[in-house]
DNA sequence: CCGCATATATAGACCATCTATGGATAGAGT
DNA sequence: ACTCTATCCATAGATGGTCTATATATGCGG
């Protein structure tokens, strides 16, 4: 069959930046939680988180630290900064009028 | 500031395929339609309309048939084919899930 | 000590979209 | 006549996000 984007391309970096407005995480507990929370519909690769966060980092919209995980395994913990917080609202308003947008165009009979 | 895309990334095909199943349009029509009923909010390139239209075509989805327009102008238009209505149906619940997930991930506390 | 889940990261491929063109014609306005 | 604008098609090349594949390393349970 066709294969197919398990992501909706254009909004990883929303996604990760609203897990992370929840509570700071490693990169292997964001992939987790957008899995978990999304009922498997939603899977975050390797290759696509990991560039995800340098980009976000060198925007300056999240940071991170090493830390030792609860399992007491080496992680790198990344925070939304405020630059973060704000970028994610203006993420979620042009998401918003864009899924609405499309669905005007969907719903038209 | 930040410059982003007229369109939803992924959303192309479905939104031509929907559009068509309306009535059949051609090329520049399709564009106009989408940007209109989306009061402007998305915006059909053309250098990104032409190419996902050969690309239905390839597959089946659509068909074409030069014609003249109500203002006598010659234009290719497209309509769905049986497959194309098949796809569409596909690919609209494809989207009603990933938009279900997203949801549920934006909407977590 | 072996296997598995946890954890980070990069290189390269792929593909959809955008930018930038190029061309053609009907009709309106001057 | 002439020009301008809107209509109409199409492609080449750049860009950029996502995926596949790979490499590395470690804590823990059996």
């Amino acid at each position: 069959m066709e294969k197919r984007s398990e992501l909706l391309p254009g909004t990883l970096d929303m996604l990760i930046l609203k897990t992370l407005a929840r509570a700071p995480l490693h990169g292997y507990g964001i992939a987790l939680s957008i899995k978990r929370i999304s009922e498997d519909v939603l899977t975050v690769e390797e290759g696509s988180l990991y560039p995800a966060l340098q980009r976000l980092l060198l925007k300056g919209w999240v940071k991170a630290e090493w830390k030792k995980t609860e399992t007491n395994r080496r992680a790198r913990y990344y925070s939304l900064t405020a630059a973060g917080r704000k970028q994610l609202g203006i993420e979620l308003s042009q998401f918003e009028q864009m899924m609405a947008a499309i669905g005007r165009v969907l719903q038209e009979t």
